[in-house]
RNA sequence: GGUCCCGUAGCUCAGUUGGAUAGAGCAUCAGAUUCCUAAUCUGAGGGUCGCAGGUUCAAUUCCUGCCGGGAUCACCA
């Protein structure tokens, strides 16, 4: 449960209990009153802009009406105090009772605290990754990766119907260069000298098993048939191998589709998908033959003004109108995608989320374009840009050759630091901002890095219950007696704890999992501060062994702690471990 | 040149869809730590929220125009 969102339906009932005329005559509007923590604790426990909101549209004094919303909202045996503060602000403290009865709901509900049907069960198809089958993810791949896995399990856990998908581009030139380097390797391992790979084909060292995995399985016999027979064969033995490589490599990093779209299948039997989907396109008015205007600034050089197929865009918002279908007569890039959405639009999304890379940013206008166009505007279309990942080591970036063949992998990178603090790094930034990652920061064991402060969090947890254990055998946490908490401290932190269904929400609407990887390491910070109080202080550290009510009681609240922490972790497909080594 | 993203403390970044005195971490400075709950702790200083207008009770947040940084502008996929 979201206590803002549960505080916010009381306040409304009190402002309506007031039974207030309106100016107009009209309905009260209350879609804009908030109710939310207040950035400064000494303000209370949850602050509240109504009388600000409502005080225009009945004409009163908004400090006035806050007066009168104060006085209903006085008798809430859960609001032990009142005030109002500043233009009209309504300041409320909640009773440690109801703070408890919180914790309760956390340290019980386990992996279901915090989730939420804010979502309604809408069907939203996430895709993301996408990378081409020509070799395996390099590091670039990793923030997309991260991004659209975790935004995935962020919004299944807030309600929303999610599918995780991957669009293999498994059609077109670059896949016949793939197919054509492989040939090379095979006959490599058949015992040909081929010398250094030739200009424009993929050299990577990646495709020599699979020539001798062909090799071992053919012989010589690819050899004998005609090249495109040949090729034909190696292009199919090549795009599973890579995709078998990219799926180990997503699974490195705890990245899992719940389906991969071949693109491939909208070419096949003639492009029937592509026809049909050009062809609704087509009877809806979209499409048409005619000519492009030239680029503005400097023409390129090959531009000829020709007559072509097209897909009227602009008329949907886009910026330029699409060719579907090149010079040679076979289709683009383009018309694959509209078979694509199509495709993904009769599965029945609701709403179709993008995750890109920023160098992706202007396909973005097309791609709405094709949403509105084919859905009528129904379907809602989002993209998510990443901006690009700076790796640095020791301060200093990590050059990379892309010509040469010698770029860090994605798989090199989870070798080195650890999958966890990959995946952590990657969303602790919004999307939308540039990222540093520092291969010794990230696999840094101390406080300055935050990966670790917030799995030692976890682990601290643990480790109190053992603790527990060993000095009072046999004890376990009591919700029964959370009664016993009342230290300002330990009240605190269930506040901070209570945050966590409001955070995932909000996160979720907005479509920002970084808002998750803050939440924790503030939760962290919260509870390592208070464990740190147990320093001075010895009443307030958790295991009591001359006390076992008391303990029991705390272990209720590290119980809430640890829950909480595993359910944001787990969106973050990040381990919470149990001890740290 | 067109489009998109970004501009917040010395640095790296948050900022709860328009709220109160703009917050963290690092760095800096000043303290603490024979206590084992130290893979440290407490506190302080530090700001024209790029600039200028506009919208309203209220703008870092929304709109417009500039300035600065980045990405992208193919019959490629």
């Amino acid at each position: 449960m979201n206590i803002f969102s549960a505080f916010r339906d009381r306040v409304i009932a009190a402002v309506e209990g007031l039974q207030l005329e309106t100016r107009d005559g009209g309905p009260l509007e209350t879609a804009r009153v908030n109710v939310e923590p207040p950035r400064d604790p000494s303000h209370g426990d949850i602050a509240t802009n109504a009388a600000m909101v409502i005080a225009k549209q009945v004409g009163e004094n908004p400090r006035a009406l806050a007066e009168k919303i104060v006085s209903i909202l006085d008798q809430d045996a859960d609001i032990v105090e009142t005030s109002i503060a500043g233009p009209g602000f309504v300041n409320l403290r909640i009773s440690n009772e109801f703070w408890l009865n919180q914790l309760k709901l956390m340290a019980d509900e386990s992996a279901q605290y915090g989730r939420s049907n804010v979502g309604g069960g809408k069907k939203v198809n996430v895709e993301f990754v996408s990378a081409n089958p020509t070799g395996p993810m390099h590091v670039g791949h990793c923030r997309g990766a991260v991004i659209g896995d975790t935004l995935a399990n962020l919004m299944k856990f807030a309600g929303f119907d999610v599918v995780k998908e991957y669009y293999i581009n498994d059609a077109g030139v670059q896949i016949d260069v793939l197919a054509r380097s492989v040939m090379l390797r095979y006959r490599e391992a058949l015992g040909e000298a081929i010398g250094d790979m030739p200009e424009g084909l993929y050299p990577g060292d990646y495709l020599v098993p699979l020539g001798e995995a062909l090799a071992e399985q053919y012989g010589e016999t690819l050899k004998e048939k005609s090249e495109e027979d040949a090729l034909a064969i190696i292009k199919d033995a090549a795009i599973d191998a890579m995709m078998k490589l990219i799926r180990e490599d997503l699974a490195a990093l705890n990245v899992h589709h719940d389906v991969f779209f071949s693109e491939r299948t909208v070419h096949e039997d003639n492009a029937t998908k592509i026809k049909a989907a050009l062809n609704d396109l087509t009877l809806k008015g979209h499409v048409y033959r005619g000519t492009l205007p030239p680029p503005k600034g400097q023409l390129p050089e090959d531009w000829e003004d020709r007559e072509q197929v097209l897909f009227r865009s602009t008329e949907v918002g886009d910026d330029i109108d699409r060719p579907l279908v090149k010079s040679d007569g076979s289709y683009t890039y383009f018309a694959a995608d509209v078979a694509y959405f199509v495709d993904k639009f009769e599965r029945g999304f609701e709403e179709m989320i993008f995750v890109l890379g920023a160098d992706h940013g202007g396909y973005v206008k097309r791609m709405e374009a094709l949403a509105r166009a084919v859905s009528d505007d129904s379907v809602e279309l989002t993209v998510l840009l990443c901006q690009l990942v700076k790796l640095l080591r020791n301060g200093e970036p990590v050059k990379m050759s892309k010509r040469a063949g010698q770029f860090v992998t994605l798989r090199d990178v989870v070798d080195e630091v650890g999958r966890d603090p990959v995946r952590f790094m990657m969303v602790y930034r919004k999307s939308s901002e540039p990222l540093d990652f520092d291969f010794a920061k990230v696999t840094e064991q101390s406080k300055d890095n935050p990966v670790f402060y917030v799995q030692y969090a976890s682990a601290r947890c643990y480790s109190v219950f053992r603790q527990a254990q060993e000095q009072i055998p046999g004890i376990s946490a009591d919700l029964e007696l959370l009664h016993m908490l009342d230290d300002e401290s330990e009240i605190a932190l269930v506040r901070k704890l209570a945050e966590f269904p409001r955070i995932v929400e909000a996160a979720a609407m907005a479509q920002e999992p970084h808002r998750i990887a803050f939440y924790l390491y503030e939760l962290a910070n919260s509870f390592h501060g208070h464990w740190n109080k147990g320093n001075d202080n010895e009443h307030l550290r958790f295991v009591k062994v001359n006390n076992p009510q008391l303990t029991s009681a705390r272990l209720g609240l590290v119980q809430g702690v640890l829950n909480v922490l595993r359910s944001g972790l787990e969106i973050l497909g990040v381990d919470a471990p149990e001890e740290m080594r």
